[in-house]
DNA sequence: TTGCTTTGTAATAATTCTGTAAAAACATTC
DNA sequence: GAATGTTTTTACAGAATTATTACAAAGCAA
């Protein structure tokens, strides 16, 4: 098995220094951070496995960040680090997508433990309890939590990659997602592979969704960067 | 709605009293106990929303407790006490069923957010704890109170955890529910066991109602992620 | 147009999940 | 403590999904 990576957002630096120590003493690769800025760098080049993330940081709020990363890894754990008595945030928090928090100061004991618990939690496949509505484009409407779909050609199932990726591509609507991303987001998993793999998803979700998926109005392929998924095709006309 | 109802087995008076006069300053309802015997019988007696229980009693240990507790109301939230450093009784105390878990000393901030989040959290999947008298889908009648159904094949009687099964899934008709909620909420154990129990579950559940076990018709599989009550499917052909 | 790169597609392989039965383990009752 | 009923475990087959491979088609630049 291979060491979880863990990207840590925290300024303070006598705070981080204790916490890498104690994470790499655990067997974890860590990705330290000071700043939102180079944690949204870093979290973009390459992927992890957990994110700490103090909510008072130089350039930024916690939250931006974890709303931000939520948008591509909406499975991600995220661990938010409070300051004591800021309760409200803690509840906010929770809200913004964070899975657990801590209030500083805490102990060692206590952070190491709730690591653990999330990448457990995690590991075992965590069908993301995905608390989406029904989503609706072109003549389709599709149900990500129980995985149908209503079409053109009637009521269909689609399997639970596929609605991953549909997830991605409808928080995301209008913006081009690099292969590199969605790889990250809807397979977790290193993004520099060579593979097929998404091009056929990408010509399945075609055939179940697109009127003629040989011209494709809602799914589209930016050459060179991406797809890019469009909710209302009507006003880019010609 | 009515005032949520907590357990508090605590044996030392102080902290006891501290937490007594803010959960009733918040609005619930405290049953307290200071013994192990004593918190066994108001569970008996009486119901309640959640359970705050210290790991070291004068009588028994919590883990007990925890389990007895489990094995009549799966779904019911646990929060867990601990010393600081005991590190293996709160991995333990996960393990045996504890939903979460707070170091001592705590800050009462800190313990009334979990306690709102377990509330909070415990309200998504036990929707409606009744119940219900008779639950009729396809040709079949359930009476979860006697277990008992009739189907085509004649009069039937169901099991204790059959007939929690069913519950569960009558009060999330149409949803997916899955594996892990199931586990939880019938069985009240750790999510993240890997078990052929529930599927052989379903094979029973099937064979009792299903025209055909083989196609089923109202109990779904919803591969990846679970499975699926249906009571009514008419208009899903294709 | 040629040559190079990226994307589309199908066929096939590999993997993961589910269904099922049978045996084992528990629990209850008499 | 044997008999009975229930739940859990084990083991494996079959199904469904996902990954890989190989190549065709399309886009782009010179």
């Amino acid at each position: 098995m291979t060491k979880p990576r863990i990207l840590l957002v925290e300024d303070e630096k006598h705070i981080a220094q204790g916490i890498i120590f104690n994470l790499e003493l655990e067997g974890f690769l860590i990705t330290h951070t000071e700043t939102g800025a180079a944690a949204m760098d870093a979290f973009g080049r390459q992927s992890f496995d957990l994110v700490v993330l103090d909510l008072m940081l130089p350039d930024s709020h916690g939250f931006d960040l974890c709303r931000e990363m939520r948008k591509t890894q909406p499975q991600l754990p995220i661990l938010m680090l409070t300051a004591l008595g800021e309760e409200q945030d803690r509840v906010s928090g929770l809200k913004e997508g964070a899975d657990d928090y801590l209030t500083k100061p805490f102990s060692l004991d206590e952070f190491l433990l709730r690591i653990r618990g999330m990448l457990r939690r995690s590991a075992w496949y965590q069908p993301s309890q995905i608390k989406a509505e029904d989503y609706q484009f072109g003549s389709n409407l599709i149900d990500l939590n129980n995985l149908t779909a209503e079409t053109t050609k009637g009521k269909i199932r689609i399997t639970e990659l596929e609605g991953r990726m549909l997830a991605i591509f409808f928080s995301n609507e209008g913006e081009t997602l690099t292969r590199a991303t969605l790889l990250k987001s809807v397979w977790g998993m290193a993004e520099d592979t060579e593979t097929r793999t998404l091009d056929n998803f990408i010509v399945r979700i075609r055939k179940y969704f697109e009127e003629d998926p040989a011209n494709p109005k809602h799914f589209l392929t930016v050459r060179g960067r991406g797809y890019q998924f469009i909710q209302n095709p009507e006003e880019q006309e010609r």
